[in-house]
Formats: structure tokens, C-alpha cells, sequence
DNA sequence: TTTGTAATTGCGAAACCTTGCAATAAGCCG
DNA sequence: CGGCTTATTGCAAGGTTTCGCAATTACAAA
């Protein structure tokens, strides 16, 4: 299982500097909803350091992303968003229409996953996946 | 079939105007070779009419896109690329380590789009889509 | 604890894309 | 063909994200 220190600790081991800067943005993902955007993370960072620039967080998630800490998502709204692997991975259904979102599972998308790797030898990495259309109710 | 005109008859049809912007932006996307960004479409556009706004060019995008006439992907260079729709669909394998692309039928999808049809009642639109991992040569 | 070095940060600028608003012009109608 | 209406455009500003560079600082080693 995980919890919170499993990024800190992985950052240590990979030999990363510990900077507050940073330890303030991996809190931010980690007391998350685990649905969170960059400027919010910067609004929590600020809030403790007022001096820190917001280009250090992107550097940060950059970072996280390499190391398959956290999963950046597209719901669509011009930013994208982050979530902590520990937490576990889920896609989502986003209705073009309504704008509602329905969370599933991951194992959906295992078929596609096992396909692509015996057919293409290709190891897809989609673990946190926003797919757009059109939801039961506004039909198509 | 399909052949350069479609998009404009469709717009005549919807009721649009056909302006020159409009007309070179889609010709910009018919004649190239399938995947390309707003900054290229305008770079063409400028050639012939140098005082059009880039953003025009990517409000005739939107429409297209809204009315199903072009598909937009996410190679994940920091910018989209643009794809007509009669020129038929596919997908692509985009390795992350290598960056080498692998374009893929849209068949391949096929068994999931009627997964979440017949389990969410959700249509999703999966017409052009980069799928990011790793190729067998950067195994894993 | 102090020093050295290289990773990391802050800053400023820039790239990509979107949006509000006033000016322009496409297409309809006479 | 000429005027009318309103969709469309150009412009300018703003939002999100990236990047180069010089200054800072975390950590290792003395």
C-alpha cells in the first residue's frame, strides 16, 4: 500500500534534493482530492513561502511525472491536473455535452493495454485517462 | 469517399461564411499531409493574406472540430496537430523514450468504444488518438 | 561545523492558446 | 447592384506552461 512519504522517500533514494519548495508541492498532491491543478498547488506553496515562483512547481511536477510519481490528466478546461500514483489509478468519462464525469476503472482499459503490447510490443502508460463523447443522457 | 470540398460544403450547408480565412486555413489542412499545427495553417494563411490574426486561424479550428470535420491530437510536443476527418482515422503509439511513432488502425479501439457503450451508455470519441508509453526497442 | 560543487530556484521572457470588444464584411433581401 | 444584419475578424490582453541564465542552497565530504 502507500502513503504519504512514498514520493519523498522515492526522490531520496533516486538522489533529489529535499528542498521545501519541493516538500510543500508533494504535500499539496499528496492532502489533495487527488484532482489538482498547478496553480492551486502554487496557491498552497505561496501561502508557507511567499518568495516562490511558480515555474519551480511545474519543475517540480515535471519531475514527479519522470518518476512515475504522480499522473497528469486532461479534463478539458485549459490546465491539466494531478494525482498521486499511491493513490491509485482510475480513468474518466467526460461528456462534451453536460460536462459531467464518470469515474472508472482502470481494468477497462487492461484489453487495450494487453493488446497493444502483443501485438505492437508496446507498453502503453494510461493510467489516468480522460476520455471524451457524449454521456447516456445527452445521447448523440 | 471524400475529397477536398467536403469541409466547405458542410460549412455552406451549416449555415457558416465562407471567408477567405476561413477557406485558406482549410485548405492549409487538406493539402497537407494529415498532421498539422496551428502555427504551420498559418504560416500558409499569412502567405496570402498577411494581415489575418492567428486567432482566427484557431477559431475556424474550433469549429471544425465542433462541427466533426477535423480531429485534433496530442503528440505531447507542446502543441496539437490537426487531422481532416475524410482522410480517415487512425492512432498512434508515441514511445517516450525514443519518440519514434507507430501509427495504429482504428480498429484497434474498437473493442472499447463498444466496452463503454454498452457498460456507461457512453459514445466516446476515440477518431485520432496518441497513446503514450514505450516501443519494444526502449522496452521497459 | 565549514567548505565545495552541482542541483535547484527565481526571474524574466517567450510559446501556445483563448477571449472580450469594436470594426469589418458575407450573404440575404429588395 | 446597394443596403442591412449579424457573423466574423483583428487586435490586444490574459491564462497556462516552458526555458535560459545567473544566483542560491542542499548535501557530501573534510
Amino acid at each position: 500500500m502507500s502513503h504519504s512519504g512514498d514520493i519523498v522517500k522515492k526522490l531520496t533514494e533516486e538522489g533529489y534534493r529535499l528542498t521545501p519548495q519541493r516538500l510543500m508541492t508533494i504535500a499539496a498532491i499528496e492532502h489533495s482530492d487527488g484532482h489538482i491543478s498547478a496553480e492551486e498547488i502554487y496557491a498552497q506553496v505561496v501561502a508557507k513561502y511567499p518568495h516562490v515562483n511558480i515555474s519551480t512547481v511545474y519543475r517540480t511536477l515535471e519531475l514527479l511525472k519522470k518518476l512515475g510519481l504522480v499522473t497528469e490528466t486532461d479534463f478539458g478546461e485549459g490546465r491539466v491536473r494531478y494525482h498521486p500514483v499511491g493513490k491509485g489509478h482510475h480513468h474518466h468519462l467526460v461528456c462534451q455535452e453536460c460536462g459531467s464525469i464518470t469515474d472508472l476503472d482502470e481494468t477497462v482499459l487492461t484489453p487495450l493495454k494487453e493488446d497493444l503490447l502483443r501485438e505492437y510490443g508496446f507498453k502503453a502508460d494510461l493510467r489516468h485517462l480522460a476520455i471524451f463523447g457524449r454521456c447516456g443522457k445527452c445521447g448523440g
